[in-house]
DNA sequence: CTGATCGTGTTGACAATGTCAACATTGCTG
DNA sequence: CAGCAATGTTGACATTGTCAACACGATCAG
């Protein structure tokens, strides 16, 4: 293998396989991903997946995964050498996040959502997700051992700070905040409301 | 017709169409609605639903909008009597929204999502979905009418509020919220640090 | 009352999909 | 070099959305 094509072995399908539902989902959506479709395009039978993946709901498994991975890198480079509590933190991961969904509309919904995968039976998939959710938790924290916010939970402050990312980051890739407005604005205006809710001292 | 049963003519197919629909999207997702399932269910030919609609998601599209209608409706109802500009108004909003996603995953992931219905070249749904925003932008108008929160752009509060409400409901549905917490505190607690963040005078 | 017409249902048919079983080809291991 | 295990391929089946051709039945003209 490691060969380049003469044909029957691939090489390398399986990373292959990925990259190309990547690729179909964040072009037609997650609908637009047909087993018998991606091997058309990867030049391969309309079967040939079945010897890397289970079935059509283990590729889907496998490119949410790769999902997080993809956006956890992103967040971890966000003030990887700022102190935790850095104040602009919030605002910056926020940014990230949604732009990540923004930039990768389909990958988003299908890590996100329910309706291709179930994430409650994937510990494979919860671990990851549950990382990046701690990450968030840590920020506030920080937060308030530095007394900038209420002491308070901070799993509930973090849920709600999440919540208001990720619908932020929903209404805009399902297109329903329609009139014209700058996304950069509405981020910041998220997260600074987020940040003056929470503040300590009333 | 307006007969019960004895065959042919139904009655009033598509009222039923629609309502099966809505009960199968609440049972099994989106993705268990099918137009086969639906005539199976209802003991009519599996094409039956084309004389009433153009295809399946103009069916689906229907459902959204009698989803509509209902939120509507129970949004409507929170304080009907009570001025516009009392202070509960938000988190009773809020509240109600939330319960509605909760109660109709299906449904309020149809009428939110991209995936089955497009927004966007469907004047219908986008009337009653625009009115929803509406009514939200005008509860921010009023508070800071009454020098309760910053003088801003409504609509930017607007969109600010709608994504954190929109945001926790989609997590919830969606499973991913999965460690013990209270939703009504969580709800109670976004809609406060919304309010919160907002207030008049730093 | 008779029959034409149109709305409403039904059946047949087709292409596309996910998936399994049987078969083919290849590369590596002894 | 023989043979095994991994990897691809083809055939087949049930399921789906959808269209065309046909069937039924209510209503309206005469």
């Amino acid at each position: 293998m490691t060969r380049d094509g003469s044909a029957y072995h691939h090489g390398d399908l399986r990373a292959a396989l990925l990259a190309e539902a990547v690729a179909m989902i964040d072009e037609g959506g997650t609908s637009s991903v047909t087993m018998r479709a991606i091997g058309r395009r990867l030049g391969v039978s309309r079967s040939a997946a079945y010897r890397h993946f289970a079935d059509k709901s283990a590729l889907l498994v496998a490119v949410a995964a790769a999902g997080f991975d993809r956006l956890r890198e992103r967040l971890e480079a966000v003030g990887a050498g700022a102190p935790d509590a850095a104040i602009e933190r919030l605002p910056q991961v926020g940014e990230v996040y949604v732009r990540f969904a923004l930039e990768n509309p389909g990958h988003y919904r299908l890590m996100y959502g329910k309706e291709a995968i179930s994430r409650e039976d994937l510990p494979e998939l919860r671990e990851v997700a549950n990382a990046l959710f701690d990450q968030l938790v840590h920020i506030f924290q920080s937060y308030q051992r530095s007394g900038t916010i209420k002491q308070q939970d901070p799993r509930l402050q973090a849920y709600v700070a999440w919540g208001a990312v990720h619908g932020l980051a929903s209404l805009l890739i399902e297109g329903q905040i329609l009139t014209a407005v700058d996304v950069d604005e509405l981020i910041r205006q998220t997260t600074s409301t987020l940040l003056d809710g929470m503040r300590a001292g009333r």
